[in-house]
DNA sequence: GCTGCTCGTTGGTCTGCCCAACGGAATAGA
DNA sequence: TCTATTCCGTTGGGCAGACCAACGAGCAGC
């Protein structure tokens, strides 16, 4: 059962990985939003949640918190009256980086038993899925 | 981002998997204990628990649901009242093997960029992270 | 100007996973 | 034998992620 092998250690990536976020006080859209903020700039919720793939109505929610919290500031655009500019602040970058720190070793426990190589492979195996389905689903 | 492409794929598994279960009418629970009874016949609610890795709660519910369709059987156990025994009934084996079909087609979609070599390389690979956390985790 | 679209927001749903607590029942140990 | 511990099923709750429907406000095309 092959997907049964994926599911299974999607679900140990994904316990994992949720145990570092809320060692980190975060959740995962937070991350994802952070880290697109941070690799694109300043952009609109609807623009991030194309990026991220995360439902129009979860990143308003999420962004209502990560504004909460200072790491990120809304503000409308001048240009468009329907839409918001979300901007990364200082203190969001730094959040940033402190998850991304705690995902990579989170990485590393979950591939521990890998070697290198075997890591490529499967990185090269998995994103031929991806590429194969989101080619389909495009956008 | 090695674990990105993990988490990603494994939300591609879920959903296709997911939208598999929503158009057979199950859950993911529905199928694992279905599969379970069938493969080691009848048991208790928490040895199925602890064989599917669901939550004794969990089990508990989703009995509950598989007794009203008629898919399973709800005894005691004269041994020990503790106990209820949990049987497949004719329907559930049936139900069983419906959903079984739908998987397998499932996955042949996901798969379907991967060469029967590759898949092998990718079940190989998983199987091995996984037998390292199960091994750390063990029961 | 009217139509159609986008955008942000609210308020739900569903699945999977997990935890805490309880009473009834069985078992181990003094 | 009697007590303490453990196990079992059940109830009830919580959380994260993904999704959907609807609405009002605003923009753009015709």
């Amino acid at each position: 059962m092959p997907s049964w092998l994926l599911t299974q250690s999607a679900m140990h990536a994904q316990r994992i990985i949720g145990e570092t976020f809320a060692a980190g006080n975060a959740r995962g859209y937070h991350y994802r939003l952070l880290a697109t903020l941070a690799e694109y700039g300043p952009a609109s919720q609807a623009s991030l949640g194309r990026r991220t793939g995360i439902d129009r109505s979860d990143v308003a929610a999420a962004i209502n918190e990560l504004a909460e919290l200072g790491y990120v500031v809304r503000s409308p655009d001048p240009a468009d009256g329907r839409r918001n500019i979300i901007t990364l602040t200082a203190a969001g970058e730094v959040q940033r980086e402190r998850l991304e720190t705690l995902v990579r070793a989170a990485q590393d426990e979950l591939f521990a038993p890998l070697s290198p190589s075997e890591r490529g492979q499967l990185a090269a195996l998995l994103a031929k899925v991806l590429a194969h389905h989101q080619g389909l689903a495009d956008r």
